[in-house]
RNA sequence: GGCGGCGUAGCCGAGUGGUUCAGGCAGGGGUCUGCAAAACCUCAUACGGCGGUUCGAUUCCGCCCGCCGCCUCCA
């Protein structure tokens, strides 16, 4: 298996630091407002990742973190005349919630910053102590010139940096570049005691102090958005390298979502929320369109690619919807050599950094097989090996090939089966007057029904769709 | 300005030094069907521009043009 580093900036051999054993983290949210379609895609790219792992065979544990202590939740806390900590408890079940909804499996692990207090304490002072940081007024700063491979991550230039950067007031950093391990409070902030005084934590130190709690020096993988990389996973790995040990073996970064072409940011106003996008669309669609590129590219999320995205998810659903009723209930036989390749070649892919666009066309490679199949009156058990194939595949990647439309209720489901019932016999009686009326009656409360020879079947018109 | 990335048929989007291909969506033509839908079969002068390397480049190299990201908080 080959994974792309961002460090290394190539493919590379993946060798787990125990083997049959992968030990993951990736940055998760600052919990001030609800997740947008960006987080959407990070989350699923990376719950893909973990989940083809898994199929693979490997142990793996996932931490995800929540950051529950920075000047955005104090902000909002202040505007809405709250504690900070509803604010991120709020916030955190959204996430949760949210993050049900796409399938995405909860982490082994999802460590909050807050309470991680100690163990920041902790490696802070340590720090200290080996002078690679220092104490000004309150606040703790990590001197960058003490870590000699600063800027190797992001591949940025120490004097280049310098060029730019500036002093907030109030700091007393010795270098610019210098960044805050532990700020000293302000009066109305959340502030944990420390040998410093009064403060809070720095953004990095968190994910430097959990991902080491949980995972352990040299931990294999490191995750997060495109827009981490600088400042927050530099910085990360200069506390977490600077005394010596280990840190991440790969650092995975996955690209951004646009919108019309501009990167989606909640800073500047130009981003889609979750919410809005739920409200009208299967999540899976969301799913699918953050696996139909791939993860390190951008992707544009329209009204466009969303439709899209439906009519190939639909036509996934289609084929397992005959296939099951194709099927009804038998076992599926032994898959033959043509689903095979077609497993082979899903594997291949996503060895190769996790190839999602290649692997899911191979699912739709098994898909017209497996149509095929159908069409030319091929053994139930035949048809079943596709079927479930094609289950299987999607599964690893977080797709449910069988979750269709779902009935609003069951008495709506019996209700429709009346009306079907009732048109096949118009049908029977050649009246296609009553038989056009009663399905497009059923469309307009939507029903798709569709004749074959063995009589009509229907199924609930997935949200968002056309037909 | 520095660093990084991208530019593939109508759209989205993989990939490769040459020989059959991605895949999805949309569109044309068929098969099936009472009609429709679904499904299957089939169709389109695709690789930003200019040079170079090569027997041969969309794929390697250089330059140019265009787009995007990071350099401040951000998945």
């Amino acid at each position: 298996m080959q994974i792309y580093s961002t460090l290394s900036r190539e493919k590379r051999q993946f060798v787990p630091r125990d083997q049959g054993k992968v030990a993951l983290y990736v940055c998760g949210p600052t919990v001030y407002d609800d997740p947008h379609l960006g987080h959407a895609r990070s989350t699923i790219v990376f719950d893909a990742i973990r989940r083809y792992l898994i199929y693979r065979g490997f142990d793996v544990t996932y931490v995800s973190n929540f950051t529950d202590v920075d000047d955005r939740i104090i902000n909002r806390a202040q505007q809405e005349g709250i504690e900070p900590a509803a604010v991120a408890e709020r916030y955190i079940e959204s996430w949760i919630g949210y993050m049900d909804r796409l399938g995405v499996m909860p982490p082994d692990i999802a460590p909050r910053a807050t309470a991680h207090i100690p163990q920041m304490i902790d490696l802070i002072e340590k720090l200290i102590e080996a002078g690679k940081a220092y104490e000004a007024n309150g606040d703790v700063y990590f001197s960058i010139a003490s870590f000699d491979s600063y800027g190797a991550l992001s591949g940025r230039k120490i004097d280049e940096l310098e060029a730019g950067a500036r002093v907030e007031p109030g700091e007393h950093k010795h270098d610019p570049l210098d960044f805050a391990l532990w700020k000293a409070s302000k009066p109305g902030e959340p502030s944990w005691d420390s040998p410093w005084g009064p403060g809070r934590p720095g953004w990095h130190i968190e994910c430097s102090a959990m991902s080491e709690e949980y995972l352990g020096e040299g931990f294999d993988i490191h995750g997060g958005g495109h827009d981490l990389i600088f400042p927050h996973h530099e910085n990360e790995r200069a506390q977490s390298e600077a005394l010596g040990g280990e840190f991440a073996q790969i650092w995975m970064h996955n690209g951004l979502v646009n919108l019309e072409g501009e990167k989606m940011s909640k800073s500047t106003g130009q981003f889609v929320s979750l919410a809005e996008i739920l409200e009208r669309n299967d999540p899976q669609i969301v799913r699918l369109m953050s696996l139909q590129s791939h993860y390190r590219r951008p992707v544009d999320f329209g009204p466009s690619e969303i439709d899209q995205a439906r009519a190939a998810l639909e036509r996934i659903q289609e084929f397992d919807r005959r296939a099951r009723q194709y099927v009804s209930g038998s076992e599926p036989g032994d898959a033959g050599e043509a689903i095979e390749a077609h497993r082979q070649g899903f594997i291949d892919a996503m060895d190769d950094d996790f190839n999602t666009p290649e692997a899911i066309a191979e699912i739709f490679e098994l898909v017209r097989a497996g149509n095929n199949a159908i069409d030319s009156g091929r053994p139930v058990a035949e048809v079943g090996a596709y079927m479930r194939e094609v289950e299987e595949l999607c599964e690893v990647l977080g797709l449910d090939a069988r979750q269709g439309a779902e009935a609003p209720t069951g008495a709506a489901d019996a209700l429709v089966d009346l009306v079907i019932s009732v048109r096949d016999e118009a049908r029977q009686k050649k009246d296609w007057d009553l038989a056009d009326r009663l399905r497009d009656a059923l469309a307009d409360l939507g029903v798709v029904v569709e004749d074959s020879s063995g009589g009509a079947v229907w199924h609930w018109r997935s949200p968002g769709s056309r037909t």
